[in-house]
DNA sequence: ATTATGTATGAATACTTGTTCACATATAAT
DNA sequence: ATTATATGTGAACAAGTATTCATACATAAT
């Protein structure tokens, strides 16, 4: 018996299921994105309506609407009416962790 | 005054600047490919060859190796040469942590 | 009711990205 | 040297994605 051998099916075992790497990668989809990040980024330091996001960073309305769409799908914002406006806000503290150790990975090299 | 006023200035000096939000999106990109986050999982477990990798993901080796490649560019992975193989591992505990949290979030619903 | 403002969304376009295919390189064994 | 095995990579194709444009909807004020 070799001494550096591997054994595969025990890898293969402990490997994450399917449906869960599907969903994380789902989910670090939504990170892989520069709007959507500065979105988040944003909502970190203040809940903010479309309007206030859109000349946060210089962009239209409609583009910013369309992430915010896909951040609401994933359950990562929610949201609150106020008169016209609608104020969106993190939804948990994942984010901010994810966020977070994304910038120290970066930072350190 | 107003009271529930947002100061947009302080919040704008606050953002994170526009090349880490670009080199975090960057980072995240590579855990949004559902092979790539397979690939660092199965390292997780142990250092592993393309071929390894490619049986255990039943997957080409054409397609493991331009994956392996995006991860070495993003020094993620590092290799050691044995033989005729080259053997993967992960870089720094990072992975461990962005994979964990990942995890644990879409596990939370 | 009409107008103005804020937000949402479908369609189209341009762009990016992952896999496959074919071929190239590298090492080991014969 | 030649052959076999392991890995690397460019090009092409297919699939997915972000933004823009146009338009629709919702609320508030007149």
């Amino acid at each position: 018996m070799k001494e550096k051998d591997i054994d595969m099916t025990k890898i293969k075992e402990d490997l994450l299921g399917e449906d869960i790497i599907f969903e994380v990668s789902n989910l670090y989809k939504v990170f892989s994105d520069e709007t959507r990040l500065k979105i988040l980024n944003a909502l970190l330091l203040s809940e903010l309506c479309v309007y206030d996001i859109s000349s946060l960073l210089e962009m239209s309305h409609s583009s910013i609407s369309h992430q915010l769409k896909i951040l609401r799908d994933m359950r990562l914002v929610k949201t609150k009416k106020k008169g016209k406006s609608v104020y969106y806000s993190l939804k948990d503290d994942h984010i901010q962790k994810i966020i977070k150790i994304g910038v120290e990975h970066v930072c350190e090299k």
